[in-house]
DNA sequence: CGAAGGTCTGAACGGTGGTTCACTTCTTCG
DNA sequence: CGAAGAAGTGAACCACCGTTCAGACCTTCG
């Protein structure tokens, strides 16, 4: 033998595949999973259309990969929030969607990727298993709350759902448009939606005790 | 000349062009957008993959035409119940999230692809439009269960994006699986989440005035 | 009937994009 | 250095699918 891989060669080999999964990642939040071709990600990533092939098994694979590891990122904050936060049930169940809401928000092309965007066949399995993931962890926070008496009695799985498949559906959708100072109070509505959602009890109309946040007009 | 297109004729062609449609109609709420190719379409609707060009001018205009109908037909039913429908608004709310997800749930496999499936861009730029006007209907009734004083002051576009998004993720997973008996239980899951995420008063607890609400670990 | 002008057909075409592979370049080590 | 063998390249390959078109077949009306 007159060759074996050294561990300068293999972190040279590590390296690129991380430059191509970031690099495909970015072309994806850019222009999706359509505009993705092994040709684009290859050249974004400075490589030749074969070495992607050295890298991943097929395209397929590499989208996948692109899709775990981007995902994996927003489940494991949000499932921290909401398992391991600061606060009783419906603070860590508000401060999810807050979090939730903001990250998407700051990456619209990435979020709408994930979560919406036309993807092949293995992504989209991936993307099941995944929301199935964003339920699991909204579910487990809504059944403490209920178990604590702070929410009503209610199919936590369904809630769960719903929370999830309404952020999306917010996000989705030039509600905001581009605008900045506008997800501020998009992230706010949807806040104060989400409680009502997981029938956490109204705070304005109840009393007014200690929340001088009403509506003074400031667009 | 010795050839006028007679009503006989333009009667064929007309029934061919809704043969064409309702087939391909079939084909996407069986296999997808991505299953329904134009040979496929044209041997389900028992013509050539030429005679299908002569009804449209393209797969997506056809695709779009599939889009449209369908949708049309559950907007028109959804906008009917929660517009002109009997009750005060919330009770209109809860029907039309009732039939909404009714429907939807007896043919998942179109409301699927009406919903959430990959589909070209021409569909996918619909299905904008259409989701648009799921929550117009929506944010309509919500207004004005807020005008009537029924539901909380509240941004009635988000709670109307929300609902179309819980209904919809609720729909996309098999959470209920094939069930249909299961299918009850989830449409009664649905429409009490859908109250409280519009704000609407608790049922149970709010009929006892007494503040009785005790937890009394039933479940 | 038969000419005129439709409708219908399906094999062939062309574009797109994932995948391959013969070849070049680089790294290791005797 | 130079043989051995991996890494890297990109043009060619190929499968798929929407689209076309030359010809077959049908309907109308003088």
């Amino acid at each position: 033998m007159a060759y074996r891989k050294t561990p300068s060669v293999q972190g040279r080999l590590d390296a690129a595949r991380e430059q191509l999964v970031d690099s495909a990642t970015a072309v994806v939040a850019e222009a999706g999973w359509s505009g993705a071709s092994v040709t684009v990600v290859a050249a974004a990533a400075g490589m030749s259309v074969g070495s992607v092939y050295q890298h991943f098994p097929s395209k397929s694979a590499l989208a996948v990969e692109v899709f775990r590891r981007a995902s994996g990122r927003e489940v494991r904050v949000l499932s921290e929030v909401l398992a391991h936060g600061t606060g009783d049930p419906l603070e860590r169940l508000a401060h999810g969607v807050e979090v939730f809401a903001r990250r998407a928000l700051e990456n619209r092309g990435l979020a709408h990727a994930l979560l919406a965007a036309p993807a092949d066949a293995a992504v989209g399995r991936e993307r099941l298993e995944y929301r199935r993931r964003y339920r699991a962890a909204f579910a487990r926070v809504v059944r403490e709350g209920v178990a604590e008496g702070l929410l009503p009695s209610q199919d936590a799985d369904v809630t769960a759902a719903a929370l999830t498949g309404a952020i999306g559906e917010v996000l989705v959708d030039p509600l905001a448009g581009p605008g900045e100072d506008a997800a501020g109070a998009l992230v706010a509505e949807l806040l104060a939606m989400s409680l009502r959602c997981a029938g956490a009890p109204p705070p304005a109309p109840a009393a007014r005790p200690a929340c001088p946040s009403d509506d003074e007009g400031l667009r």
